[in-house]
DNA sequence: CAATATAGTTCTATAATAGGACCAGTTGCG
DNA sequence: CGCAACTGGTCCTATTATAGAACTATATTG
């Protein structure tokens, strides 16, 4: 009765919630966007219980999606910086937003917003083609692993 | 000790994880994205326990992310199918797939691929500014519930 | 109309999470 | 310097969620 994992699968989908799909995982890394470092911080806007995060925190430096650093303020204290890795994981983080701001909240709800460095809104996320024309999920299909391309 | 929710949250983020941050929603979502519509379908190709993905599909369609449509094949069964709420999510499944594609992958390892209808590869996610303009994270940051407009 | 397929529900064992108690090293302050 | 508070954890227990199997009702097939 273990919990079913996805380590291994074909899907990329599929791998990805493995790593970072449980109910905290995203959340950290979304703090990790807004600029929070530090444990306590962590600990405080989440209100998670400090041994889930001190699993979580530990699962993801060992993912290379965090990698723990010396304190920016000079103390003796390590703080918890996104690599590469994580950064890549913005996308993903956008798209929650965006589907939340457009589907979660009523008429006039308070909510935060992500805008760029002049305060604009940003936009949409776009899927392009190589062609650069954007696509919708109806002009795509999945080709399964080992399939062979015609 | 109840598990902790976010459905009240001034973030978008966390509100879709409270809603489908879960093991299995997303990957439901997934499966739904490539076709699939039955039930049997959905346990046959995930595996999961039959209980499970009963307490999920009927959450999903609270949600109005799936809807119960008449079967397609005229028996008198139902059929799961998505509804704009649940196309909406294409851009956070599409993200999870380039995210795994780019990390979890060793070279030459066999996985599915996300192609147009020509076969071609689709791009890479970009979220664009108002005027069109590509933004990475840095570009971008969060302007908190209620913060006046400067 | 009997056998099988579909779409579940219910039950129980195990695993994950929440919350609090506890603890060692660091820092701030008088 | 000396002590109180802060930081960043670990460990333990109660509760909740998940996995897996057994069971059921309705639909379809032969």
């Amino acid at each position: 009765m273990k919990r079913t994992g996805f380590a291994k699968a074909d899907c990329p989908v599929a791998r990805a919630l493995d790593a970072i799909g449980d109910w905290w995982s995203l959340l950290i890394v979304r703090d990790a966007f807004d600029g929070l470092r530090r444990f306590g911080d962590f600990q405080k806007n989440l209100g998670i219980a400090k041994g889930m995060l001190s699993a979580r925190l530990h699962k993801l430096v060992e993912l290379d999606v965090l990698e723990l650093v010396p304190a920016s303020d000079g103390s003796a204290y390590q703080e918890y910086a996104l690599t590469e890795r994580g950064r890549d994981l913005f996308p993903v983080v956008v798209g929650l937003r965006q589907w939340g701001e457009a589907h979660l909240y009523a008429r006039g709800e308070a909510r935060s917003d992500l805008v760029d460095q002049t305060g604009q809104p940003v936009g949409q996320l776009v899927l392009p083609s190589r062609t650069g024309r954007p696509l919708a999920w109806s002009d795509t299909k999945v080709r399964k692993a080992g399939a062979r391309k015609r």
